[in-house]
DNA sequence: GGATTCATACTCGGATATTCTATGTCCGAGTGCTGAGGG
DNA sequence: CCCTCAGCACTCGGACATAGAATATCCGAGTATGAATCC
Protein backbone atom coordinates (compact mmCIF):
# COMPACT_ATOMS: atom_id res chain seq x y z
CA UNK A 1 0.00 0.00 0.00
CA UNK A 2 2.97 2.11 -0.22
CA UNK A 3 2.91 5.19 -1.74
CA UNK A 4 5.42 5.29 -4.49
CA UNK A 5 8.51 6.86 -4.54
CA UNK A 6 7.63 9.66 -7.38
CA UNK A 7 5.56 11.15 -4.75
CA UNK A 8 8.44 12.02 -2.57
CA UNK A 9 9.97 13.30 -5.61
CA UNK A 10 7.20 15.46 -7.09
CA UNK A 11 7.06 16.99 -3.41
CA UNK A 12 10.53 18.12 -3.04
CA UNK A 13 10.58 19.21 -6.63
CA UNK A 14 8.05 21.63 -6.25
CA UNK A 15 8.97 22.85 -3.50
CA UNK A 16 12.03 23.74 -4.97
CA UNK A 17 10.11 25.00 -8.01
CA UNK A 18 8.29 27.30 -6.04
CA UNK A 19 10.97 28.57 -4.26
CA UNK A 20 12.54 29.78 -7.30
CA UNK A 21 12.58 33.67 -8.59
CA UNK A 22 8.99 34.12 -10.75
CA UNK A 23 9.11 32.75 -14.11
CA UNK A 24 12.34 31.18 -13.76
CA UNK A 25 13.02 27.74 -14.74
CA UNK A 26 15.21 24.79 -14.64
CA UNK A 27 16.24 21.87 -16.48
CA UNK A 28 14.39 18.44 -15.53
CA UNK A 29 18.37 16.95 -15.02
CA UNK A 30 19.44 19.72 -12.69
CA UNK A 31 16.47 19.27 -10.62
CA UNK A 32 17.27 15.49 -10.05
CA UNK A 33 20.67 16.31 -9.40
CA UNK A 34 20.17 18.64 -6.97
CA UNK A 35 17.72 16.30 -5.53
CA UNK A 36 20.13 13.26 -5.69
CA UNK A 37 17.81 11.33 -7.83
CA UNK A 38 18.45 9.73 -11.15
CA UNK A 39 17.32 11.97 -13.80
CA UNK A 40 15.64 9.11 -16.45
CA UNK A 41 12.94 8.01 -14.43
CA UNK A 42 12.34 11.27 -12.30
CA UNK A 43 11.36 12.57 -15.81
CA UNK A 44 8.31 10.26 -15.94
CA UNK A 45 7.22 11.51 -12.39
CA UNK A 46 7.51 15.47 -13.71
CA UNK A 47 5.95 14.53 -17.09
CA UNK A 48 2.87 13.80 -15.15
CA UNK A 49 2.68 16.90 -12.85
CA UNK A 50 3.05 18.70 -16.13
CA UNK A 51 0.14 16.97 -17.75
CA UNK A 52 -1.93 17.84 -14.48
CA UNK A 53 -0.98 21.39 -14.94
CA UNK A 54 0.73 21.95 -11.84
CA UNK A 55 4.58 22.20 -13.45
CA UNK A 56 5.01 24.09 -16.82
CA UNK A 57 7.73 22.85 -18.79
CA UNK A 58 9.25 24.77 -22.10
CA UNK A 59 11.47 22.86 -24.75
CA UNK A 60 14.35 23.43 -26.96
CA UNK A 61 17.81 24.46 -25.69
CA UNK A 62 17.18 26.96 -22.84
CA UNK A 63 14.33 24.70 -21.46
CA UNK A 64 13.29 23.47 -18.53
CA UNK A 65 10.63 23.41 -15.71
CA UNK A 66 9.00 25.73 -13.51
CA UNK A 67 5.81 26.04 -11.49
CA UNK A 68 2.48 26.10 -14.03
CA UNK A 69 0.54 27.79 -11.51
CA UNK A 70 1.17 30.34 -8.18
CA UNK A 71 2.40 28.25 -5.24
CA UNK A 72 -1.16 29.26 -3.26
CA UNK A 73 -3.16 27.33 -5.83
CA UNK A 74 -1.24 23.88 -5.44
CA UNK A 75 -2.39 21.72 -2.50
CA UNK A 76 -0.34 18.37 -1.73
CA UNK A 77 -3.09 16.99 -2.86
CA UNK A 78 -3.48 17.52 -6.31
CA UNK A 79 0.27 16.92 -6.37
CA UNK A 80 0.49 13.76 -5.11
CA UNK A 81 -3.26 12.20 -6.59
CA UNK A 82 -1.50 13.53 -10.32
CA UNK A 83 2.00 11.20 -9.48
CA UNK A 84 -0.70 8.29 -8.25
CA UNK A 85 -3.12 9.04 -11.42
CA UNK A 86 -5.84 9.73 -9.30
CA UNK A 87 -6.16 6.21 -7.77
CA UNK A 88 -8.17 5.78 -4.45
CA UNK A 89 -6.62 3.71 -1.26
CA UNK A 90 -9.42 1.35 -0.98
CA UNK A 91 -11.28 -0.42 -4.00
CA UNK A 92 -14.79 -1.77 -3.44
CA UNK A 93 -15.10 -5.47 -5.41
CA UNK A 94 -18.37 -5.09 -3.63
CA UNK A 95 -18.00 -8.83 -2.48
CA UNK A 96 -21.00 -8.34 -0.71
CA UNK A 97 -22.89 -8.97 -3.41
CA UNK A 98 -21.03 -12.47 -5.16
CA UNK A 99 -21.13 -15.98 -3.15
CA UNK A 100 -23.75 -18.29 -2.81
CA UNK A 101 -25.69 -16.42 -0.62
CA UNK A 102 -25.88 -12.73 -1.89
CA UNK A 103 -29.19 -11.25 -3.03
CA UNK A 104 -29.67 -9.98 -6.69
CA UNK A 105 -27.78 -6.69 -6.93
CA UNK A 106 -31.18 -4.07 -7.36
CA UNK A 107 -31.31 -5.06 -3.13
CA UNK A 108 -27.71 -3.55 -2.93
CA UNK A 109 -29.00 -0.07 -3.22
CA UNK A 110 -27.42 1.24 0.41
CA UNK A 111 -23.42 1.62 -0.51
CA UNK A 112 -21.26 -1.29 2.06
CA UNK A 113 -20.73 0.07 4.88
CA UNK A 114 -17.12 -1.54 4.78
CA UNK A 115 -16.22 0.95 2.03
CA UNK A 116 -17.84 3.59 3.81
CA UNK A 117 -15.68 3.70 6.60
CA UNK A 118 -12.61 3.40 4.50
CA UNK A 119 -14.00 6.11 2.46
CA UNK A 120 -15.04 7.93 5.36
CA UNK A 121 -10.95 7.84 6.27
CA UNK A 122 -9.60 8.33 3.16
CA UNK A 123 -11.79 11.73 2.91
CA UNK A 124 -9.51 13.28 6.02
CA UNK A 125 -6.61 12.09 4.24
CA UNK A 126 -7.55 14.14 1.61
CA UNK A 127 -8.45 16.94 3.63
CA UNK A 128 -4.90 17.42 5.38
CA UNK A 129 -3.25 17.24 2.16
CA UNK A 130 -5.63 19.59 0.13
CA UNK A 131 -5.44 22.18 3.05
CA UNK A 132 -1.63 22.11 2.97
CA UNK A 133 -0.44 24.65 -0.17
CA UNK A 134 3.02 24.17 -1.87
CA UNK A 135 3.28 28.03 -0.41
CA UNK A 136 2.70 27.16 3.25
CA UNK A 137 5.40 24.54 2.98
CA UNK A 138 7.87 27.37 1.21
CA UNK A 139 7.10 29.68 4.14
CA UNK A 140 7.71 26.75 6.44
CA UNK A 141 11.00 26.34 4.98
CA UNK A 142 12.49 29.84 4.51
CA UNK A 143 11.24 30.89 7.84
CA UNK A 144 13.39 27.69 9.64
CA UNK A 145 16.13 27.32 6.80
CA UNK A 146 18.50 24.34 7.36
CA UNK A 147 21.94 26.53 8.00
CA UNK A 148 24.40 26.74 4.68
CA UNK A 149 21.76 24.75 2.73
CA UNK A 150 19.90 28.14 0.95
CA UNK A 151 23.71 29.86 -0.03
CA UNK A 152 25.07 26.31 -1.17
CA UNK A 153 21.71 26.03 -3.43
CA UNK A 154 22.93 29.62 -4.80
CA UNK A 155 25.98 28.73 -5.14
CA UNK A 156 25.48 25.78 -6.86
CA UNK A 157 22.62 27.48 -8.84
CA UNK A 158 24.82 29.98 -9.84
CA UNK A 159 28.25 27.60 -10.96
CA UNK A 160 25.72 25.02 -12.87
CA UNK A 161 23.98 27.67 -14.57
CA UNK A 162 20.50 25.98 -13.81
CA UNK A 163 18.52 28.93 -13.55
CA UNK A 164 17.05 30.27 -16.70
CA UNK A 165 14.32 33.01 -17.58
CA UNK A 166 13.67 36.41 -15.49
CA UNK B 1 -0.87 2.91 -3.79
CA UNK B 2 -4.20 0.73 -3.65
CA UNK B 3 -4.42 -1.15 -0.92
CA UNK B 4 -4.01 -4.87 -1.34
CA UNK B 5 -7.05 -6.53 -2.00
CA UNK B 6 -6.65 -9.03 1.04
CA UNK B 7 -7.65 -5.70 2.64
CA UNK B 8 -11.25 -5.81 1.44
CA UNK B 9 -11.66 -9.80 2.09
CA UNK B 10 -10.11 -9.37 5.74
CA UNK B 11 -12.57 -6.79 6.41
CA UNK B 12 -15.67 -8.98 4.91
CA UNK B 13 -14.42 -11.91 6.92
CA UNK B 14 -14.06 -10.53 10.15
CA UNK B 15 -17.33 -9.53 9.66
CA UNK B 16 -19.01 -12.50 8.90
CA UNK B 17 -17.20 -14.19 11.64
CA UNK B 18 -18.58 -11.54 14.09
CA UNK B 19 -21.32 -12.23 13.15
CA UNK B 20 -21.30 -15.81 14.22
CA UNK B 21 -22.75 -17.22 17.40
CA UNK B 22 -19.93 -16.95 20.39
CA UNK B 23 -17.45 -19.52 20.43
CA UNK B 24 -18.54 -21.40 16.51
CA UNK B 25 -15.93 -21.13 14.20
CA UNK B 26 -15.93 -21.76 10.36
CA UNK B 27 -13.24 -23.35 8.06
CA UNK B 28 -11.41 -20.91 6.10
CA UNK B 29 -12.04 -22.71 2.38
CA UNK B 30 -15.63 -22.16 3.82
CA UNK B 31 -15.44 -18.37 4.57
CA UNK B 32 -13.73 -18.10 1.42
CA UNK B 33 -16.40 -19.65 -0.78
CA UNK B 34 -19.06 -17.56 1.13
CA UNK B 35 -17.64 -14.88 -0.37
CA UNK B 36 -16.83 -16.23 -3.68
CA UNK B 37 -13.08 -15.73 -2.84
CA UNK B 38 -10.28 -18.28 -4.10
CA UNK B 39 -9.69 -19.65 -1.02
CA UNK B 40 -5.70 -20.82 -1.47
CA UNK B 41 -5.03 -16.86 -1.66
CA UNK B 42 -7.36 -15.76 1.20
CA UNK B 43 -5.86 -18.14 3.68
CA UNK B 44 -3.19 -16.50 3.66
CA UNK B 45 -4.37 -12.96 4.32
CA UNK B 46 -5.98 -15.13 7.30
CA UNK B 47 -2.92 -16.43 8.38
CA UNK B 48 -1.56 -13.06 9.44
CA UNK B 49 -5.05 -12.02 11.29
CA UNK B 50 -4.34 -15.06 13.08
CA UNK B 51 -0.80 -13.83 13.60
CA UNK B 52 -2.32 -10.88 15.25
CA UNK B 53 -4.18 -12.02 17.00
CA UNK B 54 -7.65 -10.95 16.03
CA UNK B 55 -8.77 -14.06 14.27
CA UNK B 56 -8.35 -17.39 15.96
CA UNK B 57 -7.73 -20.80 14.05
CA UNK B 58 -8.49 -24.30 15.51
CA UNK B 59 -6.32 -27.27 13.71
CA UNK B 60 -7.68 -30.81 12.77
CA UNK B 61 -10.55 -32.34 11.24
CA UNK B 62 -13.42 -29.87 13.11
CA UNK B 63 -11.19 -27.31 12.87
CA UNK B 64 -11.50 -23.86 11.44
CA UNK B 65 -11.37 -19.80 12.14
CA UNK B 66 -12.86 -18.09 14.71
CA UNK B 67 -12.60 -14.24 16.31
CA UNK B 68 -10.00 -13.97 18.48
CA UNK B 69 -11.37 -11.41 20.83
CA UNK B 70 -14.97 -9.49 21.29
CA UNK B 71 -15.79 -7.35 18.78
CA UNK B 72 -15.56 -4.64 20.45
CA UNK B 73 -11.74 -4.52 20.87
CA UNK B 74 -11.24 -4.83 17.08
CA UNK B 75 -10.90 -2.17 15.21
CA UNK B 76 -10.91 -1.72 11.38
CA UNK B 77 -7.34 -0.28 11.93
CA UNK B 78 -6.08 -3.15 13.71
CA UNK B 79 -7.47 -5.68 10.78
CA UNK B 80 -5.84 -3.50 8.10
CA UNK B 81 -2.33 -2.93 9.79
CA UNK B 82 -2.34 -6.45 10.36
CA UNK B 83 -2.80 -7.01 6.85
CA UNK B 84 -0.37 -4.29 5.50
CA UNK B 85 2.26 -5.60 7.30
CA UNK B 86 2.18 -2.20 9.75
CA UNK B 87 3.59 -0.29 7.03
CA UNK B 88 3.37 3.69 6.33
CA UNK B 89 1.70 4.94 3.16
CA UNK B 90 4.03 7.48 3.08
CA UNK B 91 8.25 6.93 3.20
CA UNK B 92 10.06 9.49 3.92
CA UNK B 93 13.65 8.69 2.52
CA UNK B 94 15.26 11.89 3.47
CA UNK B 95 15.96 13.09 0.20
CA UNK B 96 16.19 16.78 1.61
CA UNK B 97 19.79 15.57 3.19
CA UNK B 98 21.22 14.09 -0.37
CA UNK B 99 22.20 16.31 -3.54
CA UNK B 100 25.43 18.54 -3.51
CA UNK B 101 23.96 21.25 -1.77
CA UNK B 102 22.80 18.65 1.69
CA UNK B 103 24.39 20.62 4.79
CA UNK B 104 25.56 18.05 7.79
CA UNK B 105 23.14 15.33 8.69
CA UNK B 106 23.53 17.01 12.26
CA UNK B 107 22.05 20.19 11.23
CA UNK B 108 18.68 18.31 10.40
CA UNK B 109 17.17 17.93 13.46
CA UNK B 110 13.96 19.16 12.53
CA UNK B 111 11.90 16.55 10.75
CA UNK B 112 11.47 17.42 7.19
CA UNK B 113 8.03 19.66 6.50
CA UNK B 114 6.96 17.40 3.61
CA UNK B 115 6.92 14.31 5.85
CA UNK B 116 5.26 16.38 8.44
CA UNK B 117 2.60 16.82 6.30
CA UNK B 118 1.95 13.27 4.95
CA UNK B 119 2.44 11.81 8.47
CA UNK B 120 -0.60 13.96 9.89
CA UNK B 121 -2.64 13.14 6.92
CA UNK B 122 -1.88 9.81 7.44
CA UNK B 123 -2.95 10.01 11.39
CA UNK B 124 -6.25 11.60 10.29
CA UNK B 125 -6.81 8.14 8.52
CA UNK B 126 -6.09 5.95 10.95
CA UNK B 127 -7.65 7.65 13.31
CA UNK B 128 -11.28 7.38 11.81
CA UNK B 129 -10.27 3.23 11.07
CA UNK B 130 -9.37 2.97 15.18
CA UNK B 131 -12.34 4.95 15.98
CA UNK B 132 -14.50 2.12 14.15
CA UNK B 133 -15.17 -1.27 15.58
CA UNK B 134 -16.14 -4.68 14.27
CA UNK B 135 -19.06 -4.41 16.43
CA UNK B 136 -20.34 -1.24 15.39
CA UNK B 137 -19.98 -2.46 11.69
CA UNK B 138 -22.25 -5.59 13.01
CA UNK B 139 -24.27 -3.20 14.79
CA UNK B 140 -25.10 -1.67 10.89
CA UNK B 141 -24.96 -5.14 9.02
CA UNK B 142 -28.19 -6.45 11.96
CA UNK B 143 -29.80 -3.15 11.62
CA UNK B 144 -30.27 -2.60 8.10
CA UNK B 145 -30.00 -5.92 6.55
CA UNK B 146 -29.66 -6.33 2.87
CA UNK B 147 -33.26 -8.82 2.25
CA UNK B 148 -33.30 -12.20 2.07
CA UNK B 149 -29.26 -12.75 3.16
CA UNK B 150 -29.24 -13.53 6.19
CA UNK B 151 -32.27 -16.39 6.03
CA UNK B 152 -29.79 -17.55 2.98
CA UNK B 153 -26.84 -17.59 5.08
CA UNK B 154 -28.48 -19.38 7.78
CA UNK B 155 -29.61 -21.96 5.25
CA UNK B 156 -26.41 -22.37 4.06
CA UNK B 157 -24.83 -22.94 6.73
CA UNK B 158 -26.87 -25.70 7.97
CA UNK B 159 -26.78 -27.25 4.61
CA UNK B 160 -22.66 -27.25 4.18
CA UNK B 161 -22.73 -27.92 8.12
CA UNK B 162 -19.79 -25.16 8.27
CA UNK B 163 -20.26 -24.22 11.40
CA UNK B 164 -18.67 -25.57 14.58
CA UNK B 165 -18.56 -25.30 18.08
CA UNK B 166 -20.94 -24.12 20.58
C1' DG C 1 27.38 47.22 -38.70
C1' DG C 2 23.06 44.69 -38.99
C1' DA C 3 19.91 41.13 -40.68
C1' DT C 4 19.48 36.35 -42.19
C1' DT C 5 20.36 31.64 -42.37
C1' DC C 6 21.76 27.33 -40.91
C1' DA C 7 24.12 23.90 -38.16
C1' DT C 8 24.06 22.65 -33.41
C1' DA C 9 23.58 21.64 -28.68
C1' DC C 10 20.34 20.87 -25.52
C1' DT C 11 15.60 20.16 -24.02
C1' DC C 12 11.33 17.25 -23.13
C1' DG C 13 8.54 13.06 -24.15
C1' DG C 14 7.57 8.50 -25.09
C1' DA C 15 8.99 3.49 -26.38
C1' DT C 16 11.56 -0.09 -24.21
C1' DA C 17 13.92 -3.41 -20.35
C1' DT C 18 14.33 -4.92 -15.57
C1' DT C 19 13.25 -5.55 -10.75
C1' DC C 20 10.11 -5.99 -7.01
C1' DT C 21 5.68 -6.72 -4.93
C1' DA C 22 1.14 -8.70 -4.99
C1' DT C 23 -1.42 -12.53 -6.39
C1' DG C 24 -2.27 -17.34 -7.13
C1' DT C 25 -1.30 -22.46 -6.46
C1' DC C 26 0.05 -26.50 -4.30
C1' DC C 27 1.44 -29.95 -0.93
C1' DG C 28 2.98 -31.50 3.75
C1' DA C 29 2.56 -31.55 9.03
C1' DG C 30 -0.64 -31.84 12.55
C1' DT C 31 -5.04 -32.79 15.00
C1' DG C 32 -9.53 -34.24 16.45
C1' DC C 33 -13.20 -37.46 14.85
C1' DT C 34 -14.83 -42.19 14.25
C1' DG C 35 -15.49 -46.78 13.96
C1' DA C 36 -13.78 -51.33 15.01
C1' DG C 37 -12.24 -54.41 18.40
C1' DG C 38 -11.69 -56.09 22.97
C1' DG C 39 -12.90 -56.31 27.92
C1' DC D 1 -22.54 -52.05 27.27
C1' DC D 2 -18.31 -49.26 27.66
C1' DC D 3 -13.44 -48.22 26.98
C1' DT D 4 -9.13 -48.24 24.04
C1' DC D 5 -6.82 -47.52 20.11
C1' DA D 6 -5.50 -47.06 15.49
C1' DG D 7 -6.73 -45.24 10.97
C1' DC D 8 -8.34 -41.39 8.63
C1' DA D 9 -10.41 -37.27 6.85
C1' DC D 10 -9.94 -32.77 7.30
C1' DT D 11 -7.68 -28.63 8.98
C1' DC D 12 -4.06 -24.88 8.86
C1' DG D 13 0.57 -23.25 7.48
C1' DG D 14 4.29 -22.53 4.68
C1' DA D 15 7.12 -23.49 0.23
C1' DC D 16 6.77 -22.74 -4.59
C1' DA D 17 5.01 -20.33 -9.42
C1' DT D 18 2.87 -16.43 -11.94
C1' DA D 19 1.06 -11.71 -13.11
C1' DG D 20 1.25 -6.98 -12.77
C1' DA D 21 3.00 -2.70 -11.25
C1' DA D 22 6.81 0.18 -10.04
C1' DT D 23 11.38 1.40 -11.26
C1' DA D 24 15.14 2.32 -14.41
C1' DT D 25 17.05 3.27 -19.08
C1' DC D 26 17.53 4.82 -23.57
C1' DC D 27 16.75 7.22 -27.92
C1' DG D 28 14.08 10.28 -31.08
C1' DA D 29 11.37 14.82 -32.16
C1' DG D 30 11.57 19.54 -31.53
C1' DT D 31 13.33 24.21 -30.41
C1' DA D 32 16.03 28.32 -28.93
C1' DT D 33 20.77 29.53 -29.51
C1' DG D 34 24.67 31.44 -31.60
C1' DA D 35 28.11 31.58 -35.05
C1' DA D 36 28.86 32.20 -39.89
C1' DT D 37 27.41 34.50 -43.95
C1' DC D 38 25.62 37.98 -46.84
C1' DC D 39 23.87 42.78 -47.67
Amino acid sequence: MQLSETVEWGLHACLALAMLPDGARIPARALAEYHGIKPSYFSKAMQKLVAAGIVQSTEGRSGGLAMGKPAEDVSLLQIVMALEDHQVLFRCTEIRQKGPCAAASRHYRAPCNIARVMRKAEAEWRRVLAETSLAELRQSATAEPVPGVNEATQTWLAETGAVRGT
